[in-house]
DNA sequence: TTCATTTCTCAAGTTAACTTGAGATCAAGA
DNA sequence: TCTTGATCTCAAGTTAACTTGAGAAATGAA
């Protein structure tokens, strides 16, 4: 009859802050179940669950953006090879986009830098011709990042 | 004699709000003067500035580190072609290290979807071996992004 | 000169992603 | 059993990047 780790455990094992991953909690990314306690016992899945969202964090994303991904997750069985598959391959189709993004950005920049931006109407830089999303308050960045 | 622009004309230029205009002030990403009135008045160039800090936005830089950037610039006199070319040539650079990153992390994901991210020991998504900067509270995306 | 715009300042609100703190309870080794 | 350390909940604070609102003054076309 297993345990399950507990929170301790699994800040230990990804690296989090145990605050984070109950913070997490409350937006749906991890899912533990209780003892009679009442404390948390986590799977050994969780451990990849947070470490998918660590990455997809670096790439940029958002929490909002990636707990739909999770959804395609089992709660508390373990999930299949098929399961991680999946997910991971629509999250590699993002990345690219990503990706893809930040060159044109790059190569925009290079043409800035061939005429020394000087020649403001032909620019690519200084024509914003894409409406960055720009909905609401709160920070930019994470926004305006998506593709 | 020329009176430069409003900052509703600088906000219809580079489609930023009024009030982020302002707020970059404070932030000595631009330093207009003011005319009799007390009024805001900008350069040409002020444009430009704004569409380098936007581009930067997108790469998912942060204020502060662009700021550092535009202090190559001259503050109320038109920066000539060699001021923006060497801060576009040292943009460039930053631009191709957080490319670097992001294609080591979809990388690092391929070599996940091809193990179906089942054994742990050896999923470099896994195993976060780089600290990445966990400092300080606020979001993490901002900073976690960095190289 | 009039008056609708635009701008001004300054304080306070907003969102995301967490952290910090307080007071209470649970777990487990000596 | 005792006691130290880990967890629990819940409220409030923090940072970044802005926005919103209020009340007052400047602009500029008619």
């Amino acid at each position: 009859m297993p345990q399950g780790l507990t929170i301790g455990d699994l800040a230990a094992r990804t690296g989090l802050a145990v605050s984070a991953i109950r913070f997490y909690e409350t937006h749906d990314i991890v899912k533990p179940v209780r003892n009679q306690g009442g404390h948390r016992r986590y799977g050994k899945s969780d451990i990849r669950r947070l470490s998918f969202v660590m990455a997809a964090q670096k790439l940029g994303f958002s929490l909002a953006e990636i707990a739909p991904h999770l959804k395609g997750l089992p709660d508390h069985k373990a999930p299949t090879k098929a399961d991680w598959t999946r997910i991971s391959t629509q999250f590699r189709k993002d990345i690219a986009a990503r990706i893809a993004g930040l060159e044109e950005l790059r190569d925009k920049l290079d043409g800035c830098i061939g005429c020394g931006c000087l020649s403001l109407k032909s620019c690519a830089l200084y024509n914003p011709e894409d409406a960055l999303g720009t909905e609401g308050t709160g920070p930019r960045n994470l926004k305006s990042f998506a593709p």
